[in-house]
DNA sequence: TATGAATGAGAATTCATTCAT
DNA sequence: TATGAATGAATTCTCATTCAT
């Protein structure tokens, strides 16, 4: 696949991989939509392909099963919002900024991609992924943030706490604001719950806070 | 089992509504195991049959269908677990003992009805239930957390912040931690854990926290 | 039978005799009014259990099967409009005032027995019944019909014509009426519709007509 | 087959669209043949599947139910029967000449579609059939009849009687004819029936018969 | 004898996958 | 490569019949 793409950016690939990785997505959009829609078991090969535009029997050239193209589907957009996170995350230096830019991160795509966040939420995505894989996804942001935490610790920019534990914390807070956001017809503005979560845990890490016995 | 049958014939339950009742629950029970595991979709009927230990016709003697069964089951384990939530919730008087009880409280539910916990999360549970009854499932709990902090915001025992919408956060954070606990294999005991969270969401609330900028 | 039923009316049959013919008639009328509303696959062995005020599995215990009770039905009918028409037909002696009970005397009873009617029209009568079944069912009053007919020819009271082949015409008329009847919202009574009949087979019968070329 | 094939595309249908209408005409076939053999409500999909020597899935390709193939086949040979009726009759002007085609229409027909006939007379056609269809069914060739009746009784051709009345009993007794028909071994050549059919309804309407008291 | 809960074979229907064109 | 008709295993649900009480 990637030797493919080099050699395509190279000298042009030959028509027929173009057309090839071309389709995959047009599946994969379809796909996207499909199971968003009914689920996985009422996701029907007739309606992607429907969707997709082409004839069912085609999808069969490009997948190998309805499950592969599953897999295919959270695959591809678990690693592209993984990417988005960790970019958006490394532009920033400081915690607070870094915390910040996870939950724009996140709620701004759960705005773009209700699709995949409703795939995720879904019974299917549990039996489809190993547990190992679903931690992996969800790790690599909570690696930078228990980083940074650990380092604003350290630096006695915050209060002491566990880094990596909080950093879970956080995703668990912006997790549960996008499924309601997914819920209400009309959510706030992405802008004003990240600021109202970001507040929420920036007094709970603050130092020196006098508390209440 | 014999002890139930017994009060129920001094309550003047008939045997007969009494071994309906038992059935009921027996094919719930296997229900509830199944669904964990399969999710919604496949071949069900004729497992949660085998797993009751009964013949599949008879369970279509107690539910109309496969929908039905379903529906009880989220309904019975939904109230259950409200039930036992306000309970405990209620048994105590001041804020942060209020926040402890609903984080135990679910913490070690979940340890107990792992099923349940999976068939919430699936997607079924979303297409079955209406988008009220789950906000109405959620709600109540919501409803006392929320009430609580307004009044220790009220009598200054914790920083001005909206009720409801911390409520929320609050429940967020036992949802996260639940998933994660039934992910991983060794658990930490469930107290740590509500302590853990107890400690990021009291710091949080505390009064006069000096922030860094 | 005969001898069982002989033997009660000297000495009192024993109780259970009577009780257990007395329920056959009760199961077979629950029988005749599920038949008749619901065809025969979906007349369902519950719904002539509760119709007839019993338990599922007592009618079992009368009947071997669900077509045993079907043909019992069948016949039980079949038998007695039979006898009834041949009574109300032997007691008279003109061929035209037999024709005239012939008609009467079915349209009458499916005035009555609108559901026996149904049951005779629908497709299990026919399954059910050997053709000879069916045909001895319809003979014996044709038979009667075809001699008369061919005594009046005989006797000049009609023109020539073939007894039973006519006989068979009288017995359509009578079943094409019935089947309209049955049909209509209002029907016209009976006694107009069987004097209309009679009016054309009679005119048709006449000696001397002088017709049209 | 070909020839047909052939004549589509000259008017443009596409080969696909020819080869669909016949499966569509294969199973109905199929159909007709194991309704008329089994009635509506036993077992029928496989077999009409094994019939049609196709797969059971494919049926569901063509028709989107049981209820739906029965209800196809109905209104097509209805329709078919219909139409040569009419045909027949509009093709001759003398009232003995329309009722006579009438008859030969019908009793030849029973012979070629016995099965339809059978199909016809079963419970589940008339399940299925409103009564309005069913009325309407028989109704055209009964209004051709009535119309030439009446005509006929103004230009005293024949005596006065009702021209509706007196048409459904020659549907009735055509009806009852090829019933018979049906269930004989042997049955006489239809123009025989016919024949006598026609001698005993010509007989009745004939003018100025002198009738016995 | 009477019950009605339990049974399980069998029905219609769906849909992922294959395959001839 | 693309098609979409054909397939048939798998699924839910029904209901005649049995059987323990």
């Amino acid at each position: 696949m990637e030797a493919s793409t080099h050699a395509a950016k190279k000298r042009g690939r030959t028509k027929s991989e173009v057309l090839s990785e071309f389709r995959c997505q047009e599946i994969l959009v379809a796909a996207r939509r499909v199971f968003a829609r009914r689920g996985f078991a009422e996701g029907i090969m007739d309606e992607i392909a429907r969707e997709a535009g082409i004839a069912k029997g085609t999808i069969y050239l490009y997948f190998r099963s309805k499950n592969e193209i599953y897999k295919a589907l959270l695959d591809h957009d678990m690693k592209q919002l993984q990417q988005s996170t960790l970019e958006r995350m490394d532009s920033v230096t400081e915690l607070k900024e870094k915390i910040q830019a996870f939950l724009l991160v996140r709620l701004d795509n759960a705005e773009e991609k209700r699709e995949f966040f409703r795939i995720m939420d879904s019974e299917r995505a549990n039996l489809h992924m190993t547990r190992k894989q679903y931690r992996d996804f969800l790790q690599e942001p909570v690696v930078r943030l228990a980083t940074a935490i650990d380092a604003a610790v350290a630096s006695r920019q915050i209060r002491k706490v566990d880094g990596e534990r909080t950093a879970w914390l956080i995703v668990d807070l912006a997790r549960g604001a996008i499924q309601r956001r997914l819920l209400s017809q009309n959510p706030a503005p992405a802008a004003e719950d990240a600021a109202f979560l970001l507040d929420f845990i920036w007094h709970s890490l603050a130092l020196s806070s006098s508390l209440a016995p």
